[in-house]
DNA sequence: GGAAGTTAAACGTCTGACGTATTGCCGTCA
DNA sequence: TGACGGCAATACGTCAGACGTTTAACTTCC
C-alpha cells in the first residue's frame, strides 16, 4: 500500500516530542493565567530539572513561545525568562504574515476585499462619530501629504486608512483590518496603476475627511464603501493582468 | 500615556542573536516565496555549516519557525525540515490564543461585539444567498439539536454560528471572526445564563435558517443584528457581576 | 513475488563546557 | 561622604560530541 504522506504536521503524532510537551504546558499555564505579564520563570537548567529533561530541551520549548511572543528572555544577573503582556501589533504582524502566505495560495482578492468592506464601511461611520480633534487634524495631514506626491510614488496610502482605524477607538478593528489591508497593497500595488487612479483616491480620502469633519456618519460610510467599490474594480482589473 | 521601559522584546537590542538571525532568513526565504510548500531545507548538520554556526542554534531557529507554522519537521530516513503549507485554521488558532490574552488584559467586550457585528451580519446575508442546500440541511440540523438540549447545558451553541460563516463561502471571513466567537464565548458564557435566554437564542436561530432558507438576504441580516444587540445585553449584564 | 530483517539518514535529547551580557557589590580615591 | 571603576556572580547564548529513536529504503530469504 502506498503511503499517503500527511501535508503538513496535522496527522496526529503519537508521541509528541519533549520540547512540544514542554512548550505545551507553560503556555497552557501562560493563557490561562496562572502565570502573569512580568512573571519570571525558573532558569533554564531548573526548569530542565523540574521537567526532567536536559537544558537544550528547555531552550528548544522556550524559542517556541518566545517566538509566539508568549516570554521574552534578558541576559545577565537578574536576567532569564519572563511572560510577556499581549501587544497588539504583535497580532498585526503575524496576521499579516499569514494572510500574506494564505493569499499567495488559496485566498482570492475578492474575499479580502469583501472582508475589508465589512469593516472598514463601519469603521468610516464610527471615525465620524468618535473622532478627537487631533484625529481629525492628523486625517487632513495625511489627506493633504498624498495630494502633495500626486504624481509621484504614492509611498503611503495606507496611513489614511489606518489612522481611520485608530479614530474608530477600537483596538480589535485595527487588529484585524489592518493585516488585510496591507496584503492588498503588498499584492496588487505594485506602482503600475495609473495617476487618474490615484487622484480619484484623494479625492475619495479627502471626501471622507470632509465628512467625519462633520461628524456625518451615513455620508462617511457611503463614501468609503463607493470608495473601496472603485478599488476592487482596480485590484480585479490588475489582478487579470 | 504611561507606558513601562519597555514592554517586551520592543527595545532595539544591540545584536539579535544568532538564532534570531537564522530564523529571519530563513523566515524571509519563505514569505517571499524563494521557498515553496513541500519544499525541503538542508539537514540541521548542513544548514549548521552554511551559516557558521552549531546544531543546537539551528535547531533553536527552527523550533522557532515551526512554532510559527511555518516549517514542521518529520524523522527518519528522508525526513528532514520542510516548509509548510499555510492551514487556516492555523491562524484560527493563533488568533483565538492571543486574542484571549488580549480579552484579559485591555480588550472591551464592546470592543469584541462590535467587530463581531461588523462581520457577522453582513455574513448572515451572504449566508442566505450563497448557501448550498447541503448546508441548509447541516443549518437545520444544528439548530434541531439546540432545540433538543433545551435547558440543558447547551454545549454546542458553536455549532451555529460557524455553520452560518462556512455558508458565506470566504475564508478569510471564517478565519477572523471564529476566533472573536470564541473569545466572547470562553469569556462570558460561564453556563451561568438564564434558560430563557437560550429559549430565545434558539428561536433567533431557527428565524435565520427560515430566512436563509428563503434566500432572503435581508431579513437574515436583521435577525442576526437583533440576535446580536440581545446578546451584547446579556453579556453586558454579565460582565456586570 | 512478498514478507521479514537490516541499514542508514535525519531528527530528538543529553551532557558538559565555555563565551557573553548584565547587575550588584565593594573598595578606592577625590 | 559620594562617585567612579573593577570584580564577581548569575543566567542566557553557543558549541561540540555522543547516543537514542524514528522511518523509509534496501536486502534477503522463503
Amino acid at each position: 500500500m502506498s503511503k499517503q504522506v500527511v501535508p503538513h504536521g496535522l496527522g496526529v503524532t503519537p508521541v509528541r516530542s519533549a520540547y512540544q510537551q514542554i512548550a505545551d504546558q507553560l503556555r497552557s499555564l501562560i493563557v490561562s493565567g496562572e502565570l502573569s505579564p512580568g512573571d519570571r520563570l525558573p532558569s533554564e537548567p531548573e526548569l530542565g530539572q523540574a521537567f526532567g529533561v536536559g537544558r537544550s530541551t528547555v531552550r528548544e520549548a522556550l524559542r517556541s513561545l518566545s517566538s509566539q511572543h508568549l516570554v521574552y528572555t534578558s541576559r545577565g544577573v537578574n536576567g532569564g525568562t519572563f511572560v510577556a503582556d499581549v501587544d497588539p501589533r504583535t497580532i498585526t504582524a503575524y496576521l499579516e504574515t499569514s494572510l500574506g502566505l494564505l493569499s499567495a495560495s488559496g485566498l482570492t482578492v475578492d474575499e479580502l476585499l469583501t472582508v475589508r468592506e465589512m469593516l472598514e464601511v463601519p469603521a468610516a461611520r464610527l471615525a465620524a462619530t468618535e473622532r478627537t480633534d487631533d484625529e481629525l487634524a492628523a486625517l487632513r495631514t495625511a489627506v493633504e501629504q498624498e495630494n502633495a506626491e500626486s504624481g509621484t510614488q504614492h509611498e503611503h496610502p495606507q496611513g489614511f486608512h489606518i489612522l481611520l482605524l485608530t479614530c474608530a477607538h477600537n483596538g480589535l478593528l485595527e487588529v484585524v483590518t489592518q493585516p488585510i489591508f496591507s496584503v492588498l497593497k503588498n499584492r496588487f500595488l505594485r506602482g503600475n496603476a495609473p495617476s487618474e487612479f490615484w487622484d480619484q483616491v484623494c479625492l475619495d480620502h479627502q471626501g471622507m475627511v470632509e465628512a467625519i469633519d462633520r461628524r456625518d456618519a451615513d455620508t462617511a460610510g457611503e463614501l468609503m464603501q463607493h470608495h473601496l467599490h472603485r478599488l476592487r474594480e482596480a485590484y480585479l482589473e490588475m489582478d487579470r493582468r
